[in-house]
RNA sequence: GGCCCGUUAGCUCAACUGGUAGAGCAGCGGACUCUUAAUCCGCGGGUUGGAGGUUCGAGUCCUCCACGGGUCACCA
């Protein structure tokens, strides 16, 4: 105790002084209630377009809660303003009014701490819309000074880690999460009206499927069981649609246990939707109405920028193949395009570490680094190599293509989609293919699932699917170019 | 994992080729009843991320470690 009492700092201390007068004056210093009228934001949106003499003949009372984020005393009366995550309210707070003793105690009042105030709202001189204090109460000490209030919380580091300081200080931060959260709640408003069906399906997989990646592992003490956090809910999804569950959808969260950057969090949000009876081109139309939808609802403009770039949410939106993608931007002749060698030798500039690169993977490793990266507006890039691809059906006009798009905007991949494999002889036989590969050696190969290779062989219909990538597309909604600026608590190292 | 950059007061940042660690905000004391980056007067606050090393002398140079950012590698 005396130990952690040593590091506190000269204004820390300060504060627990204060914190022991307001005691010993019989204040609690966290109550339990406070019956507020109105928060700090609907004070703002009621009265705030009301003119002064409005407010002095309607005299309206409100009892409102907020932190305190500034304070300017001049001597019998101070101003200052509380704040929520949305908006500031000055208030005003005078010795005639609340009297002598009250005004000492409001003395022992810091930034930070929170608030319950009772007054009238009325406009200063230079017309700022403001509570006249008539009683107040102290709702939670603040321990801690805040940091400064011109330039916020700066250290990203420290933003991240105590996120709730940053939410405080910053209000651009609010903002982002608060669109984060009107952009789901919108895709659930888009398919619900479409007649989907929204589900939860597990989290953790006896084996990890749906995607090329590597899982988190776990285990069940009760089962003995070695369990994975999902990788992807794809094939319980499909699972439900052989079900006959039509259109279904899931907003959830997917483990991949892989590199962090600035567009990878190990675990991050997907939006996946399965819609029988569809194939690709239908998740394309789709998706794009989904994105114009989104845009327009978020932010009443079917363009946005990110960057130093304009990225234009018009359908329709450019759609190329894969293969003319490849061709147009990595500057290879059609003729080596065709030779496996190679393509194999030239993705191996790009990784140098990587082993058995295949033609299909070496066409990816190229794809993504001198197609994607070019690809601003948004892009659907069509019919990927099959050998990529094994949980879509091979294309109807050429069987070495698969029934897939990508959809890429500022050089992310946002959203994936195919005509989805529903033929359980072809889904055995790839699975078979990508167990070879795990042999010699790739890690993110998929695993073989016999149990969904079953489900498969009771006919899944003919079905369109597609995931998309939430945290991404909030960064393209907010302009943010790390993807820890999207999730509230990326994952740190502890310290 | 490789390379580069960063870590200085509660916060935001200074400190030139190694020479007494500073400012603003915040804080404390005083003045002040329409301020809003309030103003005015005064004051306190530092194991310079950690551990070693070089040097008469290290925030600054060297080594190692920790954490973060960027980038490459890996990867939906």
């Amino acid at each position: 105790m005396d130990e952690q009492k040593e590091k506190l700092s000269d204004q820390e201390l300060v504060r627990q002084e204060k914190m022991a007068k307001l005691k010993a004056k019989g204040i609690d210093l966290f109550p339990y209630v406070f019956l507020k009228t109105h928060s700090v934001d609907e004070i703002i949106a009621q009265f705030g377009s009301k003119s002064r003499e409005e407010l002095e003949t309607e005299k309206i009372k409100v009892k409102v809660p907020g932190r305190i984020m500034t304070i300017r005393r001049m001597g019998r009366a101070t101003f200052f303003h509380i704040a929520n995550s949305q908006s500031r309210l000055q208030a005003y707070i005078r010795q005639d009014v609340v009297g002598p003793e009250a005004y000492e105690i409001f003395d022992l009042y810091d930034i930070g701490d929170i608030v319950g105030l009772e007054g009238t709202l009325f406009r200063t001189k230079t017309g700022e819309l403001t509570v006249l204090v008539e009683n107040f109460k102290l709702l939670a000490k603040c321990f801690h000074p805040l940091p400064e209030k011109w330039h916020g919380l700066q250290d990203v580091e420290l933003r991240y880690r105590r996120r709730y300081l940053d939410l405080i200080m910053n209000p651009e931060v609010a903002q982002i999460f608060l669109l984060r959260s009107k952009m789901i709640a919108l895709m659930r408003k888009f398919f619900d009206e479409r007649g989907y069906i929204e589900v939860e399906t597990p989290m953790m997989h006896p084996i990890p499927g749906g995607a090329a990646a590597r899982p988190f592992k776990t285990f069940h003490n009760a089962l003995g069981l070695e369990l994975y956090l999902r990788i992807a809910p794809e094939l319980y999804l499909k699972r439900l649609v052989i079900g006959g569950i039509e259109k279904v959808y899931e907003i959830n969260r997917n483990f991949r246990n892989e590199g962090i950057s600035s567009e990878h969090n190990p675990e991050f949000t997907m939006l996946e939707f399965y819609q029988a009876y569809s194939d690709y081109y239908d998740m394309l139309d789709l998706t794009e109405e989904l994105l114009v939808y989104l845009c327009e609802n978020l932010l009443g403009r079917d363009e946005l920028t990110y960057g130093d770039q304009i990225i234009s949410f018009r359908r329709p939106f450019r759609r190329i193949k894969f293969r003319e993608a490849l061709l147009q931007y990595s500057g290879l002749s059609p003729s080596r395009f065709d030779r496996p060698e190679e393509i194999i030798s030239f993705a191996r500039n790009f990784s140098p570490e990587k082993e058995a690169i295949t033609y299909g993977k070496a066409l990816d490793i190229v794809f993504d680094k001198c197609v994607k990266p070019h690809l601003i507006q948004p892009t659907f890039v069509l019919n990927p190599p099959r050998e990529i691809s094994p949980l879509a059906k091979a294309s109807r006009d050429n069987p070495e293509e698969a029934e897939r798009f990508e959809l890429i905007i500022a050089g992310m991949e946002i959203a994936n989609a195919f005509t989805e494999l529903n033929d359980p002889a072809d889904q055995l036989a790839r699975f078979e293919q990508q167990l070879e590969a795990r042999k010699k050696g790739d890690e993110e190969a998929h695993w073989l699932d016999l149990d969904y290779i079953q489900a498969l062989e009771y006919g899944l219909p003919p079905t369109g699917g597609e995931g998309i990538g939430i945290d991404r597309l909030t960064m393209i909604f907010t302009n943010r170019r790390s993807i820890r600026e999207v999730i509230l608590f990326p994952l740190l190292r502890p310290k």
